[in-house]
DNA sequence: ATGAAAACCTAGTAGTTAATCGCTTTTCCT
DNA sequence: AGGAAAAGCGATTAACTACTAGGTTTTCAT
């Protein structure tokens, strides 16, 4: 009999509660940064108290860690890699970037804020986020160098510069995006780099 | 004879004090971003109390004010405006690269991390940087346009949009390049991303 | 139905933070 | 030399942080 606290009736589906709180965790850790954002409101937003949120997660870096999973999971998907023609997995690029600005913008902001706070060495993010990086540089110089060989390739491109530059060129636009949506189309803004990159259309 | 704490036996030149600690602040807020950059650690690496370091600055959106005014006091000299060719002004986003790169690593942090974190409508910077992207890139659309009208620009290049991908590719090259120095040259990539829009060389 | 495991809670800990208060020391101008 | 202003200090405050301890409730498989 001694009911404590508020204590709902029930404790909800528990399927979906560790989703609920990624859900949550992306949402405050695009908002604050990770060092910024606080286990409290994140609890907050499931409707839950930090112990509680503690249990499905038994540390910050734990959650940070399914937070960043869960985001690749969403991505990967955009971005065929097998079977496909090479353009298209470097069309994938602008469809990432096309479906996040209409549908994920939390993702945009989430990617943003945690690459550069991630920069230094000691960030829990960071070999994420150097492993990132090179998996996703190299999987574009892999295309682009096919495309190259395919004879598709305008001469004077370089697979490699061509792949990092592509990666820097979406990043880049997600900060002026987030600062200012309205001024401009990422997609649009890809798709003008690197249609003069073929000899085919793009 | 009371004689406090430890207590040095001068106070140091006061003319370079204020500067010392804007210094500080730029490594600090580099490192660890500014809303969980501390005063504490400002302070300590200026040999000085966090009491005292708030006799500078009031608060700590005054240290964040004074830290982005001393960065764009240095970047800002090195980008040509008044007299000089239309293209040198282009030439001065690769030139500004080449010397953070070399020179100024800190500030290359300093930026990442802050434009991002800063893309948060509450932040105190955000304004500063929904400004300075306004002013640069419509710095380089002025330039490009200049440019165009020369002839020098080849077809179907819209000045808006190389302007702003300039930028935008410059950005992004700055993170790959904090997390992995030696992976790349910023510098060298811009000028391959420029070369091909001219009809003269670059 | 029952017992174990999973889910969740309140309460508390030890730590960090920006900012304030009242004070002392140094610098600088006349 | 003297006095005001600038520069600095230690101590404190209130708010916040991640995380733990220990107890209660719910769920679920048998």
């Amino acid at each position: 009999m001694t009911m404590t606290g508020k204590s709902r009736g029930s404790y909800a589906k528990t399927a979906g509660r560790r989703r609920e709180i990624l859900e949550a965790g992306i949402e405050v850790f695009a908002n604050h940064g990770f060092r910024n954002g606080s286990l409290r409101e994140i609890a907050e937003r499931v409707g839950m108290s930090q112990a509680g949120l503690l249990h499905h997660f038994s540390n910050k870096n734990e959650l940070l860690a399914g937070v960043l999973a869960l985001r690749d999971e969403r991505s990967v998907a955009l971005v065929p890699i097998d079977g496909t023609p090479d353009i298209e997995t470097i069309r994938g690029i602008v469809r990432v970037a096309e479906y996040n600005a209409e549908f994920a913008p939390g993702l945009v902001e989430l990617h943003c804020v945690l690459s550069a706070e991630a920069t230094a060495p000691e960030h829990p993010a960071h070999q994420y986020f150097l492993d990132r990086y090179t998996w996703v540089v190299g999987l574009m110089v892999d295309a682009f160098t096919n495309v190259q060989a395919a004879g598709q390739l305008v001469d004077g491109v370089e697979p490699a510069s061509a792949a990092r530059s592509l990666i820097a060129l979406s990043d880049g636009l997600q900060v002026q995006w987030l600062l200012a949506p309205d001024t401009l189309d990422m997609a649009e803004e890809l798709r003008r780099y690197l249609r003069p990159l073929f000899t085919i259309d793009f």
